[in-house]
DNA sequence: GGTGGTTACGTAAGCGCTTAACCAACGTAA
DNA sequence: TTACGTTGGTTAAGCGCTTACGTAACCACC
């Protein structure tokens, strides 16, 4: 492996000033046909590779952004985000940028190093995608000072352009439905990690119907955990041991209430005849697990996609106002809940 | 959002040299500790993020590592790397880098600009690792004359270091398994897409076991798709439509033969009664699934860690020896092959 | 009181690009 | 003829850091 050539050998290669290189590199105008063969050829012999720390230098623009998202290695402690849910993230997040040639810079704010990190990565980046509890809403505002930011999942902050899924209409939806579709009345609520903005705002849908069905409205879900296998898994158990069993239980999220199923296997109760269960996201194991479960659709994907492209935006017009991007879920019928459907239903159809 | 600050305004403001203020950002010695609070107190007050690109020109090392990968989004064609597959190994990948500070570029060499896009992150990074079937053979070679690289899942390099996992050995081990234990005979093999190195390893596995078994070897595989349900699917189908019924198929990856399992529930064909059915990977669906997937587990994201650490051990001495890393796989033997595994068997315990 | 070693800085030269500013040569119109 | 665009370049000044090198101040030791 040589030492990387430069602009300057390219130039001199090719018989031009690095003015004239640069302007071909950019497809920009100001040279004739021949001169951009000359240089391309050049470049290509040389098997130039420019440097991208020096065009940011130069550009102020590195064509870089940056996802910043908790702690996406599962092994270890239970209080994670769901990695499956930020997969789908990056997932769209890569297709955004790659899609206005810009590349995506991820990086997991585990362990106690998470602050430098972040800041480390700010230094990279045209501009920061932060994904809910990967940082302190403090440290938000000051990297917020220095490049923009999109606040993804968090609707904590006033200042910062916004993206997020209706994690409230989404978990309401799916309650009314256990409720006028299938007549439950005793139905609970499990939490994901205590201060999720996700988990927060389901609960509060999980409430408003209850509410509007005119049952009794529970100050507190009945169960949390993290919005893990294992937490949904120990959560189910505590409830069933708690004596009290309720009717229908609604999951923070899939992964939850897929270990709550393994949990009611081992009990040998019955879902969704004795106990039925809801999830939300939508993953790829719902549709396959026994019973495939019912849940909410989360956009995930577009999730990363928009913030991704809210950021362009900002980046192209730093003084546009503030936007705030709610998008829809839907609900996905499967028969965990008490539903019958069609014998192709668990391939992954919705309604609702 | 105010312009970033700069090293010389938290010079000024605290009263010492740009160099001091570098040598105190950098842990290095040489600075009292009272100009080490000055300079500490004077960035954050600036909320001052240096820049990434300043850095990397000045000390020519970006503290970035780059990962190319085939087309990571699912959507569109069917020729296409296992999502899942990708997703384990990027989350590897940044587990490694974040250890030392690093973090990582992702790119999918999606669509005909994938070129293009892999020399434009080339410039942004330290070193790459290139995923099989991101990018040609040629410009990987091309690459590698500017900057490190590593290959993941692809052994056809005889130049650069190499990571992979032992396809060979692992599907050589299940296809034992069906011979010895369940004493099938009659065995097929599903191949992923044509021009995987993965693939064809995989396929050589197999017949390296029906070869030493004393059947008879195929010179190719009975049918192939690309590595994702559908595939899977469409190709259990048209086995099934060729009229002869083999009495186990192993298929090249868990999508693959995940996807069979919907043919063939769909065709009432009982798995693994009538047909025996093996994957390769053991994604996290695999154990979900009725029955549950037998399958050979990959260590997917250890593949991502190896491949940066791999990566930065290079970067560290460029002369050292070149390295091929092959890790090694393990049967996971569930009910899809026809194993009656206890009961717990489907929460992911592994034998072999 | 000179010599040498250490500590704690400052000075300034790059790193490899981009881009504003300038310029020569060549029509082309008045 | 002169003036004036246009085309196709060049020159050179940065961009914000790092770091080799220089040096002042201080101490130690014969």
């Amino acid at each position: 492996m040589a030492d990387r050539s430069t602009i300057y050998q390219v130039a001199q290669r090719s018989g031009v000033s690095t003015a004239t290189v640069s302007r071909v590199m950019h497809d920009g105008a100001g040279f004739s046909p021949a001169t951009r063969d000359k240089v391309l050829a050049a470049a290509t012999e040389l098997g130039w590779v420019p440097s991208g720390s020096a065009r940011g230098l130069a550009s102020r623009r590195t064509g870089i952004v940056g996802l910043l998202f908790p702690d996406l290695d599962r092994s270890g402690e239970a209080e994670q985000e769901s990695p499956l849910y930020v997969d789908e993230v990056i997932r769209g997040a890569e297709r955004a940028a790659t899609a206005v040639g810009d590349a995506v810079l991820i990086a997991a704010t585990h362990t106690s190093s998470g602050r430098q990190l972040a800041f480390s990565v700010a230094g990279k980046v045209d501009g920061l995608v932060v994904m809910a509890r990967s940082l302190s809403n403090q440290d938000i505002v000051m990297l917020s000072r220095s490049l923009p930011v999109v606040v993804l999942a968090n609707n904590t902050h006033r200042r910062l352009d916004l993206v997020g899924a209706d994690n409230r209409g989404g978990t309401r939806g799916i309650t009314r439905h256990l409720i006028d579709v299938h007549g439950y009345t005793d139905i609970v609520f499990v939490a994901g990690p205590p201060r999720s903005p996700d988990s927060l705002a389901r609960f509060a849908g999980f409430r408003d119907a209850l509410g509007a069905a005119g049952l009794a409205v529970p100050d507190q879900p009945a169960a949390s955990g993290g919005f893990t296998e294992a937490g949904g898994e120990r959560a189910m158990r505590e409830l069933l041991a708690g004596g009290r069993r309720p009717r229908a239980v609604v999951f923070g999220n899939d992964e939850m209430a897929i270990g709550a199923l393994t949990a009611l296997r081992a009990a040998r109760v019955r879902v969704p005849g004795e106990i039925a269960v809801t999830g939300f996201d939508d993953i790829a194991v719902a549709r396959h697990v026994r019973p495939p479960l019912t849940t909410v659709r989360q956009p995930m994907r577009e999730l990363g996609e928009r913030s991704v492209r809210l950021l362009l935006d900002r980046l192209a017009d730093p003084d546009a106002q503030r936007r705030s991007l709610i998008l829809p879920t839907a609900l996905v019928q499967r028969r965990s809940c008490g539903c019958r459907p069609h014998l192709t239903e668990n391939r992954g159809r919705t309604s609702g």
